[in-house]
DNA sequence: ACAATATGCAACTAATTGGTTGTATATTGT
DNA sequence: ACAATATACAACCAATTAGTTGCATATTGT
């Protein structure tokens, strides 16, 4: 089941920190993305290639720093996938009531 | 962020798959559950047990066996919170759009 | 009553993880 | 040119994790 590393990088606090930084605030560089963390920027940084190897972000070098992009598009993967267990679970409901009204359609 | 502890449960491959199984099939019981996933039952039964630590899914004792029920709310909620974070992420873009077009309206 | 079944609980191990410190290297502004 | 800045890389450590084996206990069908 290949599709657990996306929720494993999410299932992080200071991870899912980061990431909801990175959709919703301003932050660009490892640098200014690692502050207010509560951990150094060394610890930052190792959390973000975890981000990194799961594609949830990617590192652009530009000059001496590096600008942490998100990569939504995983985001929107991981949730469809979320979207597709609830429908077979509903699925799985209805067929159950089906049963149990013995096939007929009685009011 | 404790919104951290749900995805971390699903990330990982024999937990999403006991979800999985859980979302689409019709098994029940932990035994049953723990057939073919390639663990001991004491394996899975552990796994099972971070998964009901999450809140994700419920044993149910009934007699000398113990069925497992999804908790589907929680992955309702676990989505949810991705699609807002992809929410914030597209008014980001926005803004920034807003912000190059020099807050006119020019087309 | 008793054998089979379903589960629980605990101890142990190997691997992974989250974090640190310390050092080296490249880029930039003055 | 050089000091300051931004980052990379590696070694190390404690805690957590995923899995195992072994044994105990409760429930059920005949």
């Amino acid at each position: 089941m290949r599709e657990a590393e996306i929720y494993k990088a999410l299932g992080d606090p200071l991870r899912l920190q980061i990431v909801t930084r990175l959709a919703s605030g301003s932050t660009y560089t490892i640098g200014e993305l690692s502050k207010n963390l509560g951990v150094t920027r060394q610890g930052a940084r190792k959390q973000l290639q975890v981000l990194v190897s799961a594609e949830l972000v990617q590192l652009i070098p530009k000059g001496r720093e590096t600008v942490v992009a998100l990569e939504v598009e995983k985001l929107t993967a991981a949730r469809q996938f979320i979207a597709q267990l609830e429908r077979q679970w509903d699925q799985r409901l209805q067929d159950l009531k089906a049963l149990l009204e013995d096939g007929s359609d009685k009011p």
